[in-house]
DNA sequence: GCTCAATTCAAACGAACGTTTGAATCTATC
DNA sequence: GATAGATTCAAACGTTCGTTTGAATTGAGC
């Protein structure tokens, strides 16, 4: 039983080179099927006989490049996740630094958020406008693993965001602040992994609705303005009222 | 082979009398364990021995009373999503009655949608709990039978608010208003599936963060002020810049 | 107590799943 | 061109899936 353990890995999966962006070869030609299928129809519903048939490639070449199909789905997402987030925290300590000392604008942050997806929703050539969709996706997935794996991918750089905006929010205490932040984060992933949803709102062709470009700049204000808008009283005695009290008239 | 498309069905499944709200019947038994379990694991990864062995019921129960997965996945959603839409439009009409033709305010209309949903999360001796973690995940779900369900359950109340908010914000454009009303479901949805992610922003344990209750509170005037900031002009050539000019400074 | 329909049950069906295997093929190095 | 490692391949593995079947059980109406 112990000698199930040792896979049969190719060499560079032990100690990865790290540089295999040539697009024909096997491993990028399974990544790029699996990720269009895996935003298609979801982890669970995509098998790995779909996605080697798509890929042109051998049904076992995803063990044997791989190891798993959850090591797959992890690959999909880290490829372009890992640039991505990169991204937003170099283009945060950018704006920090023209910044000299100064506290950002929500607006601000809020690009440093936006503009690094916005890279990807307009990468054609490259999947990666299939790519948002599939990440709004996981959010939402239940599997443990992809839990876990996004709470890793996320963590460094949700802290950098949340202290930039804490310093551009002084009035807002923190537990509201991480209240918030996680409203933005779950109106955008939702915004950009539920273009279908918006069929049922706006009750007409999303022609111009799959434009992340556009969305994402409607968004930016919409979630500034709910940043910025003054702090509740913390709510000392919220056990047993009935529910009909809760919202502040206009 | 047409004759193995006539279904062996209960009676009351064919023209239901409607009124099994025994919590100890096969059928109930069976909701409640699916009610459970898909929210737990996702609809493709619970299966139905899963279910049937949770709810002590034989396996093919399940095909007998609602015969198949995907319609007992539906008949979960229904049995709660239904009467949460007709509460939501019943409370909408209550206040526009109440407010005698003037228009409402966004916190009446949210709260509106909001405190049906608070009435299942409060819901602890009936499942209701857990129905709106499933709800949140249906939602992103791209399985085609779930979004199309969906659609034609949101459709009819979604008019309703869509129309409120129209008259409660007359200076936002009817497209602008589209979006907002998106990004507010999303919000929505997104905060009452994703408890999990909490734990990645705040870094703390999520002791009350479970309190569904706190959370639409603090919801709900985030989600006010984005709803009321003012309209951005309408972006006449979005197409060809570069990304970096998405946001107007503060 | 018999009847008949509704319901439950154990068992099996065929299909699809992720994964593994061992041989075949490719490819660079000597 | 022989060698050795990396990769590809067809085939099969064992498991689990949703669904179906036909008999057993239940329960109300006559």
């Amino acid at each position: 039983m112990t000698a199930a353990l040792i896979q049969r890995l190719p060499r560079n999966a032990m100690h990865p080179a790290e540089k295999s962006p040539d697009p024909t070869d096997t491993k990028s030609k399974i990544l790029d099927a699996a990720e269009e299928l895996f935003m298609e129809h979801g982890f669970e519903a995509t098998s790995l006989r779909l996605i080697t048939t798509a890929a042109g490639v051998n049904l076992a070449a995803v063990n044997y490049h791989f190891g798993s199909k959850e090591e797959l789905f992890q690959a999909v997402l880290t490829r372009r996740l890992d640039p991505m987030n990169q991204d937003r925290m170099q283009l945060l300590s950018a704006y920090e630094i023209a910044a000299a000392g100064k506290a950002l604008s929500c607006e601000k942050i809020l690009a440093a958020m936006f503009i690094p997806a916005l890279k990807l929703a307009r990468d054609h050539e490259q999947g990666g406008k299939n790519f948002l969709r599939l990440l709004g996706r996981a959010y939402a997935d239940p599997a443990p693993f992809i839990r876990e794996f996004l709470s890793s991918q996320y963590r460094e750089m949700i802290a950098r965001f949340r202290a930039a905006f804490s310093r551009a929010l002084p009035t807002i205490p923190r537990e509201e602040l991480s209240w918030r932040l996680h409203f933005v984060m779950g109106a955008l992933s939702y915004t950009l992994a539920g273009a279908d949803m918006l069929k049922i709102i706006s009750q007409r062709q999303p022609e111009k609705a799959t434009n992340d470009e556009l969305l994402l700049k409607r968004l930016a204000p919409f979630l500034a303005a709910g940043l910025r808008s003054p702090a509740a009283p913390s709510a000392p005695s919220p056990a047993e009222d009935d529910g009909h009290h809760l919202f502040h008239e206009a």
